[in-house]
RNA sequence: UCCGGAGUAGCUCAGGGGUCAGAGCGGGUGACUGUUAAUCACUAGGUCGGGGGUUCAAAUCCCUCCUCCGGAGCCA
């Protein structure tokens, strides 16, 4: 038993030619006269070469009995691959931690439903891990984004009286003597008084829909970042939702190079997204491009997901959408004053599929278009008499946005389906484990 | 909620009225001079999603329910 410190995998390139200590679990076993031992220990991945000549006789024995997941500690020597000069470790000794029996997700493929049904266990595949660290980046990125560029954290309620949006189903739950309270679905009528205190301010937390939605870009439980910023229009919303994007590209770029490879990542459109100006386009242009293009959509109807996709076929760019038809977006929306039937909005669409990440816009800073709305909504003024405060007490103009984190995650490692962003997704049909 | 597809070994699947329900992976035992989803041999492992029906006979055909997957709508 050595009292040898650990080292973790990851400083290993750096230590060829020393003696190391390193704990971890068994990612695979491989037996023949010479042992092989894939190792992660969160992180990263190391093969260790057990030699009958090198290791206690021990330890040869231990490794050849080591099941998948077992947890163990491992001396050795760390040297360099023969063919691919990657680190290893070729090992002097062994020690069990723990061992584990029948681990179910085995080196071979697996249905999505068994690997839902274990996804706590799931989280430990090469993927996942990538996956995982890669949404790290991006969560530290975006509060690393914000706060330097002047924005106060604001924190917005999860338990709220009504709906933000009127639209969208939400989760109730029972409220002492107010009866109902709901689940959060944005946290942006909270940063609007923020703003007035604080200039610029975002929250960043974890928004609930109550949707039966069955898609790949949906979840019920989902992480949403939305920055609001006082005396700005719709162009500056857009310019800063830009610069964020390509900000955290430019930070998974740099710094998750590895997983990106895991990922099989192709990373060009990404360098595209990160070295080029975003493309612009209204909606009323949207709509003759998409009818140029064969879609039967009608000016005044919201783009439906084949709209999105045939939209994003014609470009490797991502695209923002603006000033969209008021009726079919949200009450607080500022009026375009050059044509009353449009609303200051804008949605960030990606490219490769991965359609809207972004949606945001200029919020109405008049309390007479914001009562009318209200009533026209047919939502309840007495929810609302805190916000509309905004307007009575110094109102200006501001915009901002809301980002779905898991969408934006799905999109730099071009995944499939947006479950495997979030450590454990919550889905119409979803709540365990 | 609607439209399509699928539920057979721990996992991924084959078998589609009639003989004992099969393979690969994983597990177990053994072999093997550096493997990397290692390979090879042997071996254990099944209420064929639940219920009902048709038939001499149902994993297989019919009805129904459940679950999952893909898509639509709605959205970030």
């Amino acid at each position: 038993m050595s009292s040898q410190p650990f080292t973790e995998v990851r400083f290993l390139a750096g230590q060829v030619g020393e003696t190391v200590r390193l704990r971890g679990w068994v990612r695979n076993a491989r037996t023949s006269k010479t042992r092989f031992i894939e190792l992660r220990d969160g992180s990263g991945f190391v093969q260790c070469v057990v030699g009958a000549a090198e290791a206690d006789p021990e330890s040869y024995e231990l490794a050849g009995k080591l099941t998948q997941e077992a947890a163990i500690t491992v001396t050795g020597l760390v040297q360099q691959h023969p063919k691919t000069g990657q680190p290893e470790l070729l090992v002097k000794a062994l020690e069990l931690i723990g061992g584990s029996t029948d681990f179910p997700i085995t080196p071979k493929e697996h249905g999505t439903e068994f690997l839902m049904e274990n996804r706590h266990l799931w989280l430990r595949s090469r993927r996942q891990w990538a996956i995982l660290r890669i949404r790290h980046t991006l969560v530290k990125g975006i509060r690393d984004f914000f706060d330097g560029d002047g924005f106060t954290l604001l924190d917005a309620p999860i338990l709220t009286p009504s709906a933000c949006e009127g639209t969208s189903t939400l989760f109730g739950t029972e409220y002492f003597h107010e009866g109902m309270a709901f689940l959060s679905q944005s946290g942006q009528l909270y940063q609007e008084p923020g703003i007035a205190a604080f200039g610029k301010t975002y929250c960043f937390g974890p928004t609930f829909r109550a949707e039966k939605s069955k898609t790949r870009r949906h979840l019920t439980e989902f992480w949403m970042v939305e920055p609001e910023v006082a005396f700005a229009h719709l162009d500056d919303v857009m310019a800063l939702g830009e610069r964020m994007t390509k900000f955290l590209i430019q930070r998974v770029l740099e710094g998750r190079q590895e997983e990106l490879k895991i990922l099989e990542r192709d990373q060009a459109p990404l360098e595209t997204a990160l070295n080029t100006t975003f493309d612009r386009m209204t909606y009323t242009e949207a709509v003759e491009k998409l009818k140029a293009l064969g879609s039967d959509i009608n000016w005044g109807e919201d783009f439906g997901n084949d709209d999105e996709t045939i939209l994003m076929n014609a470009t490797d760019k991502p695209l923002w959408v603006h000033r969209f038809p008021k009726a079919f977006k949200a009450f607080y929306m500022e009026p375009d004053p050059l044509d009353p039937r449009l609303a200051l909005g804008a949605d960030l669409l990606a490219p490769e599929g991965y359609g809207e990440v972004i949606g945001g816009g200029e919020r109405a800073s008049s309390l007479q278009y914001l009562l009318e709305q209200i009533e026209h909504h047919q939502l309840s003024r007495a929810d609302y008499e805190w916000y509309l405060d905004v307007r009575k007490y110094g109102s200006v103009p501001h915009a901002g946005f809301g980002m779905g984190l898991e969408r934006a995650v799905a999109w730099i490692c071009k995944l499939p389906h947006v479950r495997e962003t979030i450590p454990y997704p919550r889905m119409m049909g979803t709540l365990r484990p």
